[in-house]
DNA sequence: ATGGCCGGATACATCGGAGGTATCAGGGAG
DNA sequence: CTCCCTGATACCTCCGATGTATCCGGCCAT
């Protein structure tokens, strides 16, 4: 195994045994390198690595911290990944999101409170009457967002973040609304939401899939 | 922004565009520096991060390529993240794998054939008396793996194997050994098998959330 | 006494070059 | 024709030096 990996397990030892704890300072480099028995740019590839994917905060003029390592954080990473995903898999990944997005709807209903409700009906409402593409990812994934952080599984919540990110979303609308699915898609938000407002988890559950289902066959047919 | 992050955005962006394929070779080290721009030192800094990530291959002696960007290949950097995670967010991990795999399951129902169901079989009855935690943990993860593979969505596959990866199942084992609940265990995973057969997939999608629900609700009491 | 400015110390960022090692392909011996 | 050796290639590792961002303590003006 080469000296990076090497340095690479070693520190993710040190992470996981609690040597180094969430927000701890690294010693610097030139000490860690010595320490690991490495030279200072093999180490540098190894916390370079660790911090493209959120293990590691590199400041410059300060020195290298453990991040908090929330969950929220590390699957920032998954999006990353996901994006080099070509259209052949797109559907794979909306399957999984057609089983996780129902249920985390569902579990929203019994928790979601007024406040989030009414900021949820007041975003839909601030969507003009002819949106911009980028208007339309940026409302989609908010509304979703909105509704899947009510679940209270904040893993649950960065997984379809991540899932669904930016890049996919964009391709599917760009898409969109090329056809008359816009309203469409926006009424059945209103319908979630609805359900939501009524506390009827099945209900919720039940527009989720339709939802999700819609774009998949939309999709489906388009490829 | 730094040269290094600037050199995995663009590497990336040569990957999302199709400027380099699957399984291409990029230009050897010093030639791809000069041509984004940077040294060699820092151009390894972003090929190290990529490749950790499983994104590139690096391959002494012979040059780097690009992976076949497999979603199995890409989730497995997953596994990775999740290790790092801690006791208090493993029951947020083990909610969404208990919304995933009884779907997973009940999808499997309808695709799994004789053989698999067979080897199956063979895999559990193959188990001894007195197993190591070892190999309770393995017997599990190939159990469980089968069944999803069979559900004939690749990203769902990785994403659980990532999810409940062998560190986190191993601990969950370790503290399951110690009580009587390894035979019951079993039995469910017998009773998940059962349902296949039959081709009920109401009653694997149910053996699966109970299956999981037990883990989730021992835990709960230890945490 | 307080507030802002400035310079030193610290730590990461980037670079260029040198020597090592693994891999592969092609030529020569058997 | 097969096997082994050798050279070319490309990544691996290291070193030392310079650039640059950040932090902090002291100095000066108000």
């Amino acid at each position: 195994m080469a000296v990076t990996d090497e340095a690479i397990e070693k520190i993710k030892g040190m992470i996981v045994s609690g040597a180094l704890r969430p927000g701890d300072r690294l010693p610097k480099e030139s000490e860690l390198a010595a320490e690991l028995g490495l030279s200072r740019n093999s180490l540098r590839e190894a916390v370079r690595a660790l911090s493209l994917i959120r293990i590691l905060d590199v400041r410059q003029g300060d020195g290298t911290y453990v991040t908090s390592l929330d969950p929220q954080l590390l699957l920032e990473a998954l999006s990353f990944v996901v994006d080099f995903h070509r259209d052949d898999t797109v559907l794979e990944f909306l399957a999984v999101r057609r089983i996780l997005e129902p249920a985390a709807t569902a579990m929203a209903s019994a928790l979601i409170d007024d406040d989030q409700l009414d900021a949820l009906s007041a975003q839909l409402d601030a969507l003009g009457p002819a949106p911009s593409v980028e208007e339309l990812v940026a409302c989609d994934l908010e509304f979703h967002r909105g509704i899947v952080q009510a679940s209270g599984n904040s893993v649950l919540c960065s997984l379809l973040d991540g899932l669904s990110g930016p890049t996919t979303r964009a391709r599917v609308w760009r898409g969109l609304t090329q056809e008359d699915a816009v309203s469409r898609t926006l009424h059945e938000h209103r319908m979630i939401l609805g359900s939501l407002r009524d506390r009827d988890a099945e209900a919720a559950r039940s527009w989720a899939t339709v939802h999700i289902a819609s774009v998949e066959q939309w999709l489906r047919t388009t490829l």
